[in-house]
DNA sequence: GCGTGCTAACTAACCGGTTAGTTGCACCGT
DNA sequence: ACGGTGCAACTAACCGGTTAGTTAGCACGC
């Protein structure tokens, strides 16, 4: 008892070990995750690891894959409200910490080329900026792919993988964090062209 | 002939091991950095490593502590004008991209308690931004702490270990980035209290 | 001759990946 | 009803190259 294995299922055992992964890689990446560890937090056999999924780096792949695919799903991308849409992704940032590893990792660890489809989503998110530009949704004051990157940025600055200091959010500030975003996003895709001019000392 | 060996000057053996290390953690992190290899950049012999830093993991930090304190001497933090120190960090980071990498491992592969030098130098710069908020010089419509993530994040989120896809820029485009991130910091740092009205379409 | 700077050779453990074999279930002919 | 056969799911044990870390000692300058 205890335990419940269920016993003979394929399915199922890719499951496990799907998730197996990707706790270890997002705590030790690819070269410090250990596939025996994998194995017995999957409570399987090692070998099938091999078998399900070739080596560990296309684990690793399978395992980034398909988590990604999953934001899409969950948080669509709304070119005309990116002030929300930081939000979306700041939640989404800070209720899937390990994904944020995992991508952190990925980023590091991976060649460039396997980046290609993630650049590529890039690009579709740049297109529809333009367009909301060119509605008058979103303000022309800067390049769409800038204020892009500037929002993912934002919106992830304070997750597990950020380099400096966020002396992590207890809880409390977590919600003021967002409405700051939120703000900040807004300000600079409502900014139009023509160079803000400098506030200094009243 | 060929490669100058300085011989039997263990000061500069030292720094032939940390230049190599440097190189070596930068590209592979920890886990996946090898000894034998930066031995053999650094010309030396494996042992000696062992002689001067003790073990891998105490030459990853002394690599990382004397690259990070050449920073702020390099470049001074001036919360008066954290557009301009913006630019500063992001011209750094474009200069030292396996510096940027490192940093990044550093957060990955280190325990929490290893980063808290960090997080007090973090603590001083928003006593600064505090003050120069309250003498006028900084809006006050961002908390200082916010503000000076948002800096740290949007001068670095073009840099090599950025988890979103910046297609690298190829060089012409640099400048124009250096001027839309000295612009969005301007614009954030001198916002005051009182929510920004929205700018919805004409 | 003695200590500092350095080296070659070694070891023990680890780890990704493989091999050879077992278990249990579905389906078949009789 | 039943043995047997084929196959997918699974396992235990192993392999060999790699890796962090060590030992014992050489050579050169003082």
């Amino acid at each position: 008892m205890s335990k419940e294995r269920p016993a003979r299922n394929a399915e199922a055992t890719k499951e496990r070990i799907l998730k197996a992964a990707l706790a270890e890689f997002s705590a030790h990446g690819i070269a410090g995750g250990r596939v025996d560890r994998i194995a017995r937090a999957a409570r399987c056999n090692k070998n099938l690891i091999y078998i399900y999924f070739q080596d560990k780096e296309n684990l690793f792949k399978t395992v980034l894959l398909r988590n990604l695919m999953r934001i899409h799903e969950e948080r669509p991308f709304t070119p005309n409200d990116l002030a929300n849409y930081a939000a979306s992704v700041f939640d989404w940032a800070r209720a899937n910490p390990d994904l944020m590893r995992l991508l952190a990792w990925s980023a590091l660890e991976q060649k460039p080329e396997a980046r290609a489809e993630r650049v590529a989503a890039f690009r579709t998110k740049v297109a529809a900026v333009t367009e909301a530009q060119q509605a008058g949704n979103v303000g022309t004051g800067f390049r769409p792919d800038f204020l892009l990157v500037v929002l993912m940025s934002l919106a992830t600055a304070w997750s597990v993988a950020s380099p400096f200091a966020p002396p992590v959010d207890p809880k409390a500030t977590a919600d003021a964090l967002r409405e700051s975003i939120i703000q900040a996003v807004q300000l600079l895709a409502s900014a139009e062209d023509g160079l803000p001019k400098r506030t200094k000392s009243p």
